[in-house]
DNA sequence: GGAGTTGTGTAACAAGTGTTACCGATAAAA
DNA sequence: TTTTATCGGTAACACTTGTTACACAACTCC
């Protein structure tokens, strides 16, 4: 267990910090490795420190829908009532990027209630995590596939800091739950508007900046 | 302000009780009247004590999205992450039967996690409510039009503890972000398969117990 | 270099929903 | 009773996505 200086600069409450640093375990993950599966059981509660994690609904059949993204100072909110109702995860948690997060296990943070500072953290990451599910539904509900793919793209893009993308129609397909077939045609109708360039296994997203 | 005796039986804390029934105001609100409309500040956190509410997406044009019921014992989620932020509400709340809530101000709630039974209550009705909202994901994203029309009729059912629904096509239709001649064109499929019988300006839903 | 694998483009048709238009039935209002 | 508004049925066509099939290019492994 590597002792790290990073967690310190999260909260400024020095109990809090020192609670944090007494129990959680420092992880590093490489780009693309699975955080989490769905079905696997969740006893610690990831909190970001450093690169991206894009957060994947799956279902029990294994198809997939994409969720969102969460960024360093973020944990998820899924691991929180996850844990605390003893159920197994709903989501698959990849890492879209090199990441480092610590684990802390849940049974530690029960009292730290008394932290006001814990407790708007997580009621923070409560509402966001919310707003960002609502933003999902919007999307599927109220948009066509085309600003749903864009949308991912530019997510994806934002999450790795990168304008190229190293991925492919199928992974994408795979993700946004359609054929590949579809997100082909839609990605060349993207590029002839300049939304997008387009190679073999990757693509640039041209919107962003 | 009325005192009512049904506080009291939520939860088993009296200190607990006695402060709800210290600062909650009593509601009741009939069949059909709104609650809470999307863009409304949010001061008051609500908890169902009968009847039941549907809690439908609304995005800033007034397009609609059925989300979810509420039942007794439960409160919106979305309040509490509303109320915490500051923000407005992002989704408007009917009464879907007479309905009689529990009106507690956000700020006298704010210490009432050293309660462990509010922490564990507050803690179970965000647990559920992402259940229900990733379940609403899973309807939209994995399957058709006609799954989620059968989805959306059984719950209104449910919630209104009847089979017949006073509804017309082209409220479902908005509900559900979908034209009216969708609904009815799935609803004369449904009727065929003796999953409802249609009448006009109602409809039995033949699928419960 | 050759064989197999993977990624992408394309076409043709099926299925579901959007869109528009119109009609008839029922209920409500005058 | 007559008029009007609302509700629901139907049709025709457009558009999007699903589904299947096949071709070709690029890459990998012998």
């Amino acid at each position: 267990m590597k002792k790290t200086t990073t967690s310190i600069s999260i909260f400024s409450d020095h109990l809090l910090n020192a609670e944090i640093e007494k129990y959680a375990r420092h992880k590093t993950f490489k780009k693309g490795e699975i955080l989490i599966n769905a079905g696997d059981n969740i006893i610690f509660i990831p909190l970001v420190l450093k690169g991206s994690i894009r957060v994947i609904r799956q279902d029990f059949e294994g198809a997939e829908s994409y969720l969102y993204h969460l960024y360093p100072g973020q944990t998820c909110a899924m691991s929180l009532t996850c844990c605390q109702s003893g159920k197994k995860s709903m989501i698959k948690a990849i890492a879209e990027d090199d990441t480092e997060i610590l684990q802390i296990p849940i049974i530690q943070t029960e009292d730290w209630f008394k932290y006001p500072e814990w407790k708007a953290y997580i009621s923070n990451n409560y509402t966001n995590r919310f707003a960002e599910l609502l933003q999902v539904i919007d999307l599927i509900a109220f948009s066509k596939m085309d600003k749903q793919l864009l949308h991912y793209l530019e997510e994806r893009s934002k999450a790795l800091n990168t304008r190229i993308l190293e991925i492919t129609h199928q992974e994408i397909a795979d993700e946004l739950h359609v054929h590949r077939e579809t997100i082909s045609r839609l990605l060349r109708v993207m590029e002839e508007k300049k939304l997008v360039r387009l190679g073999r296994t990757n693509l640039e997203v041209l919107t962003l900046k």
